[in-house]
DNA sequence: CCGCATCCGCGAGGATACTG
DNA sequence: CAGTATCCTCGCGGATGCGG
């Protein structure tokens, strides 16, 4: 079957593409990045403010990933002083999608998952 | 409303707690753990062959993690040589659903994904 | 077989200063 | 305003040996 089109990705194979994806997407800026677009295009600056504690550095590095991979979209108005635009593409916009339910999760079960923290600890001491 | 029991999380916050929740999911071999757990209970060597290039240090790690979190059970079986299981809690495998989504989508994208890359690189150069 | 202890390299990622 | 450049630290994560 040469002619197959259907090739079978494996994630947990480090060579696979689709694990480098993962990899790509397994990443805390990236996520919240992506969290922050979801409601519309954003200016760098927004998005410095909106992610507390991130560095022009991180954030730099992780809006050029996004657009690389065809995540976000980037627009720069040649004005002075400089304007630039973030904004997700169709296919960031479903990415976004899956990592919101991701998140709606999470806040759901933090009680849950902190309790869970504390019995841990609690066993560790005790145990 | 100091009664109120519905707290306002906001993620984009460092010191929220779904901040550090969203810190621990954002992790390569959690989410790859998490996936191989999904349709069932597996032992730590079944893991280990099964994630490619995972050290025992760190599937140890994410192990203790999740458990800690309470997303997986540890199932110790006294015997000699030793026999230990994991398997996915209900609320892991709520959790393994929604990664398993996000691993859909990104095996679906792949060829777009790449192809992106691809045109990113090459406009590097030229550009 | 499970997995802890230890050592270590290296690069992710933070802080800061600076420029078009 | 939107980054780039630079320095530096710290802990992730790999490798290995051992112990129950």
């Amino acid at each position: 079957m040469e002619s197959d089109t259907y090739y079978s990705y494996d994630t947990f194979k480090r060579a696979c593409p689709s694990h480098t994806v993962l990899e790509t997407l397994a990443n805390k800026w990236l996520y919240l990045v992506m969290a922050a677009l979801k409601p519309g295009k954003r200016r760098y600056s927004d998005l410095q403010r909106k992610l507390e504690g991130v560095s022009p550095k991180m954030l730099t590095q992780t809006l050029r990933v996004l657009e690389r991979d065809g995540m976000i979209s980037r627009k720069v108005f040649p004005v002075v002083p400089p304007h630039v635009e973030y904004e997700l593409t169709p296919l960031g916009y479903e990415l976004a999608g899956l990592l919101d339910h991701l998140r709606i999760w999470s806040e759901t079960h933090v009680p849950e998952i902190m309790k869970s923290r504390e019995a841990f600890e609690t066993q560790a001491e005790t145990g």
